[in-house]
DNA sequence: AGCGATGCGGATGAGCTATCCAGTTAAACT
DNA sequence: AGTTTAACTGGATAGCTCATCCGCATCGCT
């Protein structure tokens, strides 16, 4: 059920509006679906007609970011370690809500309408949980921690970055709000002896540092 | 430089929508100006004159909550264990960012527009600044973290919480997500033989629990 | 009571959202 | 190629919210 092939024309329009919306989505402009019709050089009929609101639009420009996000978190699935696939999962996800702006507000949104956003999002959801369980299971994560947290959680720290201040290092201080997440802000007692590790020695190392 | 005493019907004015104003946020109801203006019964100009943005009148609402907020601070600064006297503070600001929803939107907005407001923003973050770096020198604190970094994760505790759902348990779940936030995801290192306690027993119990 | 200054109120224009339909175009059929 | 028709286009326009402006009412003082 694909909902019937686009005309040609009909195409054109359809991306050329995406990608002009994308444009005014990464230089911060909040999409206006009138303003958009006279940049992509069309009517206002046009662009109402492939997205009914501005929303919905702004989900469509997310969805490739969706879709490359969980790619990745299933990706991560495969790595061995649990507590570096988390880590790493965790971080590709907040670096992503820095650097796309059509990410908070899609996620933030209860809205069902598109069905393949609500298709990706419950992907990335059980992606994290089965990554969440996996770490609690090997002993890196505290156990009072519920797959429902992480969402929020993550959200919480980019949210933090972009409060922060400037854009330009914000990728950076999300990662290291997320490292502080992590490893928590109180100073961890010294380390015991060296020994007796649970299998592993300690957290794992600094999510990625590529 | 008191601006001037307003007259009686003015400051009766003022009141009102100043109530009504607090009323609607408590409901989560986004200010609209002219809409207050049909609620206290006045015309839209007498609004707009007392507050010439939604923002304006935001912050105004605002005001008394940083005030307590403050204060509280202040009191915090004469505890003489600075992990605990840190830790509540947290635990107050976040509790009064998720119970008063006119805090977030005054704390993001970069406007220095109510003298008022900034002052005791100011006043707020020196305070900050003072409690964690006390908790710092005490070693109860990691050294990374910058003053300027409290704000931000403060409000991302805030708003993770916010992004959780269920309004009625917000502020247990916002106390969960600090705590969290202090402790760490990762689950830490059996305690050494529960000694060498750097002048204090680990960290501070959790933060509070009236 | 009379008089300035101060504050009031709502009519109003500007800007944005979203709809609707007459006209145009792509593509299937002959 | 010519015809048909279903799909798509574009912009005029109605509905709505924001914010201003200014003639009029009210206050506080003498």
């Amino acid at each position: 059920m694909t909902t019937a092939p686009l005309r040609k024309d009909a195409a054109r329009n359809w991306e050329r509006i995406v990608s002009v919306a994308r444009d005014l989505v990464d230089e911060g402009t909040p999409l206006q679906l009138n303003d958009i019709a006279r940049r992509v050089g069309t009517g206002v009929g046009t662009v109402y007609r492939h997205f009914p609101t501005a929303e919905a639009l702004l989900e469509t420009v997310a969805t490739p970011t969706l879709e490359a996000l969980t790619a990745q978190g299933e990706q991560a699935l495969a790595d061995d370690d649990p507590g570096r696939a988390l880590a790493d999962f965790l971080t590709r996800t907040v670096e992503a809500q820095v650097t796309d702006a059509s990410l908070a507000p899609v996620t933030a949104a209860a809205t069902d309408a598109l069905p393949r956003t609500t298709e990706l999002k419950q992907a990335l959801s059980s992606v994290g949980t089965e990554l969440l369980e996996r770490a609690r299971d090997a002993g890196v994560v505290r156990a009072d921690l519920t797959p429902a947290d992480l969402v929020p959680l993550m959200c919480g720290v980019a949210y933090a970055a972009t409060v922060h201040g400037a854009p330009a290092t914000r990728v950076e201080t999300a990662r290291r709000y997320l490292t502080a997440l992590l490893e928590g802000l109180y100073v961890r007692p010294e380390r015991p002896g060296a020994t007796a590790a649970p299998g592993r020695p300690g957290p794992p190392g600094s999510p990625r540092s590529d």
